[in-house]
Order: C-alpha cells, then sequence, then structure tokens
DNA sequence: ATAAAATGTAAAGGCACATTGACTCCGTGC
DNA sequence: GCACGGAGTCAATGTGCCTTTACATTTTAT
C-alpha cells in the first residue's frame, strides 16, 4: 500500500511528532507508515482518515 | 469496528467458504472478522472492499 | 559553523492478525 | 435414526502492528 500522509501532514505543517500525538501513536509508528515499513491497522486507518477529513481510499491506495 | 460481512455474503448466497476462496484466506478468518474476533488488516479490508464493489466505510464501521 | 529540530533506523518486547487442523453444535433432509 | 453442510470455536504456530529506548542522519535556523 501506498499512502500520502507526507502530503497531508506537510500541507497543514504538522511535523511527525505533531501527527502522532493527534493520533495517539508513536512518533516512529508514523515514520513507518510514512516510509512504507508497514499499513496501519484498519481501526487506526480510521483514525488517520477521519483526522483529515478523508476517505481511507483517499489517503491509502494499492501499490 | 463492526463490518457488514454477514449480510453482504447472504445477498450474494456465498457460505464462509466461498468467501475466503474468493479472498484468498482461511474461513476460519472469515469467520472470525465476521462474529467480531478481529479486524482485518487494512489491505485485506481493501480486497475486501473491492470484491464487493463498496468502499471500505460501507463495509466497516467503528462501535 | 554549530546547535536545535526533524527525520530515519535499529533492537527488543507485547499484543493483534492470520494460519491450519480438529472438534463441536445446529438445522435440513434422507 | 443418521449423514450432511454450514457455522462457531479451540489450540498451536507464525507474522505484522505498535511500543520504548537509543542513536545516526538530515534539515533548518541562528
Amino acid at each position: 500500500m501506498k499512502n500520502r500522509l507526507k502530503v497531508l501532514r506537510a500541507e497543514r505543517d504538522w511535523n511527525q511528532s505533531d501527527l502522532a500525538a493527534q493520533l495517539g501513536i508513536s512518533r516512529q509508528s508514523v515514520n513507518a507508515i510514512e516510509t512504507g515499513k508497514y499499513d496501519p491497522s484498519l481501526p487506526l486507518a480510521f483514525r488517520i482518515a477521519d483526522l483529515f477529513g478523508l476517505r481511507i481510499e483517499d489517503i491509502f491506495r494499492r501499490d
């Protein structure tokens, strides 16, 4: 899966720590997801979508 | 998370084995997801949505 | 140039997802 | 009665998500 987290975060001028705090996860997890080390769980994907006011499909795509 | 898998499956007259085969996972995994034992991974959620021609948000909801 | 902030990476641990094989329970029909 | 298909569940195993602590690298600003 690919994702647009880095772009969405940049648009809002947030750093990885800011995003992590809002999602209630660690900064390393945000980084791992952004750099494609792994995909978020479904509940976390929902929280991410909610935070950005987008659909999951608008943030995450298959490779 | 709650999901509408059982209903969507019934609408198509598929049993858990049929669905499992189409998703490339085990029947026990389909059952576990339907009965709420756990949530699917994000990639699997995408495969499920694709199979039913729906959005992830139309199949899965927060509790 | 150099200090600080942001990002990337790594190891180790815990819990959740997903697997197989085997077993039970329920409803239908022979 | 008994067999059958469908569904639910268990134990054991392996992998993946997410954590913490720690350190290295890159970017930004002074």
